[in-house]
DNA sequence: TTGACATATTCCTATATAAGAATCTATTTT
DNA sequence: AAAATAGATTCTTATATAGGAATATGTCAA
């Protein structure tokens, strides 16, 4: 079995760098395509290649005015990876604290 | 160009579900591999080989003990990931924000 | 209508899987 | 020492890329 697509979810479409850059970019203002491959030096069909992943899996809503199409990020959809992260927050927090534990107690060893 | 290396970094290590699996199963405590081949209903070769993945990105750490091999989530390595996903949490905030006035705008058109 | 411009799609290729089967290594037990 | 147990590695195969090149589609301007 290979491994899943690039679309079948935002874990698997943001695993790709250039999708995050696109995505960072995307944030503030939404942007035409041609903007996209400017500012990141990227080719045209690999930025729309891009995008279409982005679509597929929500990361990304988009606007047609004229002949251009204005791509924005839809920050939402990236809430589900913030939440997964989120559940190991408690654990990252243990293992600092059990570091500030061993700090204090070399501390009042030192004390002695 | 193929998609990068399971290896090369966090974003493509957690791509693959079963890997997202495990890391909540080692987050809690320490396991040894047969345990978690039995508790996720996975091949053996096949919890060694997504290890591997976890263990190169630094995502699990392992301890030796006797011929077991104990796991566990390295809690610390997917901060990276949270920090990611937070850069963009003031847009979403920002959508919701919208949506908000939206609907405030909507109630306050009723009262008139 | 014709050409120019913006974006999308198709074709091609090298590469990295993930799962399954079989095997190998290391450690413990009898 | 031999058997049993725990894990890791190797091999094979079908598949999905990502980038580059070329082309197609759609919209505006002259």
């Amino acid at each position: 079995m290979p491994r899943a697509a690039t679309t079948s979810d935002i874990f698997n479409a943001i695993a790709e760098p250039r999708r995050r850059q696109i995505l960072a970019f995307l944030a503030p203002s939404e942007r035409p395509v041609g903007d996209i491959a400017t500012s990141l030096d990227l080719d045209q069909p690999s930025v729309s290649k891009h995008l279409r992943v982005l679509r597929q899996t929500g990361l990304v809503r988009m606007r047609c005015q004229g002949r251009q199409k204005f791509y924005r990020t839809n920050a939402e959809a990236i809430r589900p990876l913030h939440d997964w992260a989120s559940t190991f927050q408690q654990y990252w927090s243990h293992q600092l604290n059990r570091i500030k534990q061993r700090a204090e107690a070399a501390a009042a060893a030192q004390q002695k």
